[in-house]
RNA sequence: GGUCUCGUGGCCGAGUGGCUAGGCAGAGGUCUGCAAAACCUCCUACAGCGGUUCGAAUCCGCUCGAGACCUCCA
């Protein structure tokens, strides 16, 4: 089912604006991932989480995607370093490995981090390594139109030859002149011709690690060319969206417009979307800054400023609870609350698995349904759509206590509407309950044996033997609750 | 200095002209052998000042405050 109403924001035009693929049904999206030189931390878990659902919610919606995320290995200049030095190459000479092994170190933990926050894999996952060829190629065609210049082994994007027909800084707002004004000399710096220039191709130095032979040399690739070069190749010189997070705008993302624009003429992405930063104290979580925790630290709890392991689950829904565009804060008691609110959603779920229905309906839910599109078609608001499940899970807990009736019809309506919602789309689905194992299966008969024998303690007023299966249950992790219809239990996740 | 964004109840966080956000925490209650859960009720906010409007958290202006980008960064 394709809704024509979905709306995007787009960065480019600061607007919101109704989705039309080029070539419908099939949709090209290109995210810009991560630089394997450390660690995911959380501040990587938001764009990856956004773009998955944007992924998940457009096939739902009927859209044949292609998803291409890159993996950043080369490139990435260090201005801070001494001389400028790849940021792979130098923690690669740090642990003395090949930097390919670094690359794969981290590439396989990002995967893993990946995998428990439910992201589903991107269709292709390429990395800027192995497209050196069609990198040195786009430079060239740079160089053809007469858009950059080469010197001493460089090639430098000429940005005001560019800004003569185009705009260069129209994504960012900017104009070239201020940002003369504002730009901070830097090493290497003398051989552009203009501060704004960028660099397509970097001549190595005796002592770079990573590089490549290429028609000016031995070098490495710019920064920016990487998402250029593997976005033309894979979705084509022009395609649909183009996401990444809001501090990639620029430069890196107007250095990609200004790129294809002087290498094939056409300006690439038609909807650029932009995640918000994740902030700790306010301030921005990041590399430079130092206050970043790792992905694998939450899950671990290990670090100190975290009170508590957080299950892969609850980081997600911590950040599908706002919504991409705006800052997050992170802190223990949001987090907590993130927990809180997922565990009373999930159990919502699994009483709505054995709801018995009644002959009718004494409260509506022929809303729910729409008012999820609705949420998601609004630039994938998912807090909104979260907010409507909630609402439907005070009618589901009423009518568990027999304060309301639903009946099948509407009670099958609100099983599929969680299914393809919390589970489909926004991926909330616990790994855990998600393939019943053998082992599981096991525990649920034991269950349902120990759960038996405790009833009849119950009835013989028996309370000494009732509580104490329930407190030995409770110290494996097990949680009995006492319903009018029974006894009812669940694996305390924490 | 330039470009831009934001400021919502104890906390997190939707909402962009009139209609309940939601979650967490807290208080009271219902239920219950106890407990837990659930349910109900309450706490009902929109940085400040002015303006537009029948009506503004929502539009406009100013003030104050916070942040992002301008250098690698998701």
């Amino acid at each position: 089912m394709i809704d024509r109403a979905l709306v995007i924001h787009n960065s480019l035009s600061r607007k919101k604006e109704v989705f039309e693929p080029l070539n419908p049904p099939f949709v090209g999206l290109y995210v810009c991932g991560p630089t394997v030189y450390g660690d995911a931390h959380l501040g990587h878990a938001r764009p990856a989480v956004t773009f998955d659902v944007v992924f998940r919610y457009m096939k739902h919606l009927g859209y044949k995607l292609r998803y291409v995320r890159n993996i950043t290995d080369v490139g990435h200049l260090e201005n801070d370093a001494d001389e400028g030095e790849d940021k792979i190459a130098k923690q690669a000479r740090l642990n003395q490995l090949e930097p390919m092994e670094v690359v794969q170190y981290y590439t396989d933990r990002y995967h893993e981090d990946m995998d428990m926050l439910n992201v589903l894999k991107p269709s292709i996952e390429p990395r800027a390594s192995g497209h050196i060829i069609e990198q040195i190629e786009m430079v060239k065609a740079i160089l053809d139109a007469g858009y950059a210049y080469e010197v001493n082994g460089s090639v430098y994007f000429n940005v005001e030859k560019y800004n003569e027909r185009f705009h260069y800084g129209k994504l960012s707002g900017r104009d070239t002149e201020e940002m003369i004004s504002g730009q901070r000399t830097l090493e290497g710096q003398q051989e552009k011709r203009h501060p704004a220039d960028f660099a397509l191709w970097k001549k190595a130095s005796p002592a770079h690690i990573m590089r490549w032979p290429s028609p000016w040399g031995e070098g490495f690739p710019g920064w920016h060319l990487e998402c250029s070069a593997m976005s033309t190749k894979y979705l084509g010189e022009v395609f649909d969206i183009h996401g990444g997070g809001m501090d990639l705008l620029f430069p890196h993302h107007e250095c990609e417009i200004a790129q294809s624009i002087a290498a094939s003429g056409k300006d690439a992405v038609r909807y650029w979307m932009h995640n918000n930063m994740i902030t700790i104290n306010g301030q921005k979580m990041g590399k430079s800054l130092g206050n970043f925790i790792t992905l694998k630290e939450f899950f671990s709890g290990n670090h100190e400023l975290l009170d508590q392991a957080y299950h892969p689950m609850t980081i997600r829904f911590f950040i599908l609870q706002a919504h991409y565009r705006s800052t997050l804060d992170f802190s223990n008691e949001a987090l907590r609350a993130a927990e809180k609110g997922l565990q009373r959603l999930v159990q919502a779920m699994n009483v709505l698995k054995e709801l018995k229905p009644s002959d009718s309906s004494s409260v509506d839910v022929s809303w729910l349904k729409t008012r999820c599109y609705q949420s998601m078609n609004d630039d994938f608001n998912a807090p909104q759509a979260i907010a409507h499940l909630f609402d439907a899970v005070r009618i589901i807990n009423a009518v568990k206590d027999s304060k309301e009736t639903l009946c099948l019809e509407d009670i099958d309506m609100l099983r599929e509407t969680f299914r393809v919602f919390a589970g489909e789309i926004l991926g909330l689905e616990s790994m855990h309950s998600a393939d019943r194992s053998q082992h599981q299966k096991t525990t649920e008969g034991l269950m349902e044996i120990i759960l038996d024998i405790r009833a009849e303690a119950r009835q013989n007023k028996d309370w000494g033997t009732s509580d104490k299966l329930r407190d030995a249950l409770n110290r494996l992790g097990i949680l009995v609750k006492d319903g009018k219809e029974g006894a009812s239990w669940h694996l305390n996740d924490s």
